[in-house]
DNA sequence: TGGCACCCTTAACGGAGGCTGAACGGCTAC
DNA sequence: GTAGCCGTTCAGCCTCCGTTAAGGGTGCCA
């Protein structure tokens, strides 16, 4: 999941960023609106938190922008306490949901989990593929109903795939979306958690539910072999 | 257990928050609505204690918003004796329970471990998982029947994670809700703690029942092994 | 059918993160 | 005053896992 944050108060930023990372999130960080607009633009996000008042560009008008521009990955807004109001003028240029500061953590944690869950389609912090089931919120994957335990990086990988199950995900936008900005084009560590991954799952091949689309990418079988 | 103490008589406030924090609570005191609505939104809370009579926003104030806000927390209120109308008033903004002044210290901690078990999703203070008894009134571990003693933190720490069995909890998440405010983000404590408790839980690793989870946090298992 | 990308798999490595024994020092209880 | 307990720190060790690299496989095109 890559999620922009866009806040001028530096101290929030730092500290709200690194939990977020910490919760397997890669994090984007903006202090103003013209950074956050060049972020929106150029980065294929999952999710944005943007702070209402900002130094330049006001919060609501880069909302409105990369509304304009056609950008629909779900923002959340942040105002301070004293400006509830400007909630409506935000949920009206774009965003999708609001919180008022300050807040816990974990309620920013519970929106974003919504906001991702709504937007990629899901009911639930379960996904439940008959065989196998991922359950988001304990970060624990289940094959036939048997724990299966997954490393950091591998359990990040299978779960953008079951998020966008059934569309083909392309190696650059998995990496993008798993990696901190820069990361080296010609490795091939998608392709060994991916293995590991397949492994894992099922050893003898009989459920084979990531497939590979040569040349353009990966893709979660969402339906049933026949 | 994270505790928020709404007291304006301050040696009351000093007096209760000390016996409570030797109680195994990590206590936030406020002396005024302003700085308890504050505390409410920003801390990670389990309960609350709140005096009604307090001299800026009200007891009344600070509940209402912070239910509105979508807080969910057990609140207990406490009201002067000549005042104990007031109670009504407190159980329709949105208290669990009550008390009226002057009380027994004891008094307090049964009320508080009747909310703390009736929220929380426990149905009884006792913690049972097959060969793993915790019991959160005595705050006592029993394994295999026999009672294994446990330091005051040793004893936070295990409760925080078997309240949260299953699911994979931070290394941050456990020392916020174990420690106050501010403690040495570089330090080890919590290490060492998990170390001792698998340690006497059982020193021959039979049970297991914390997993690491490497660069993510810990998780109290739930299912048996097979 | 051959050749060339592209992909899979395995093995190995190195560093970061986690574990633990030992020691220290402050607090408490007697 | 003093002994013991306990929370914390530190250092050294170990394990794990993310990454690289290499060799073989497979599909797609001419």
């Amino acid at each position: 999941m890559r999620l922009l944050l866009v806040e001028d108060d530096l101290p929030l930023l730092a500290q709200l960023s690194e939990r977020l990372e910490r919760q397997g999130y890669a994090v984007e960080r903006a202090d103003n609106g013209t950074e956050a607009l060049y972020l929106g633009r150029e980065f294929p996000l999952d999710l944005a938190i943007v702070d209402l008042g900002l130094p330049d560009l006001s919060g609501l008008e880069v909302i409105r922008r990369l509304r304009a521009e056609g950008k629909r990955f779900p923002i959340l807004i942040l105002t301070a306490r004293g400006r509830w109001q400007e909630k409506v003028e935000g949920l009206e240029a774009g965003a999708d949901d609001y919180l008022v500061k300050p807040f816990r953590f974990e309620e920013l944690l519970a929106r974003l989990n919504a906001l991702a869950r709504r937007s990629g389609g899901w009911a639930s912090p379960r996904l439940d593929y008959g065989r196998m089931v991922l359950d988001t919120a304990r970060q624990a994957l289940e094959v036939d109903g048997r724990p299966v335990p997954l490393t950091a990086y591998e359990y990040r990988v299978l779960e953008y795939l079951m998020l966008h199950g059934g569309q083909v995900i392309s190696k650059s936008d998995l990496t993008e979306h798993i990696y901190e900005q820069d990361y080296d084009r010609d490795s091939n560590v998608l392709e060994v958690l991916v293995s590991r991954l397949r492994r894992k799952i099922d050893p003898d091949g009989t459920i084979a539910p990531i497939e590979t689309l040569r040349g353009r990418g990966y893709r979660f079988r969402l339906e049933r072999r026949q």
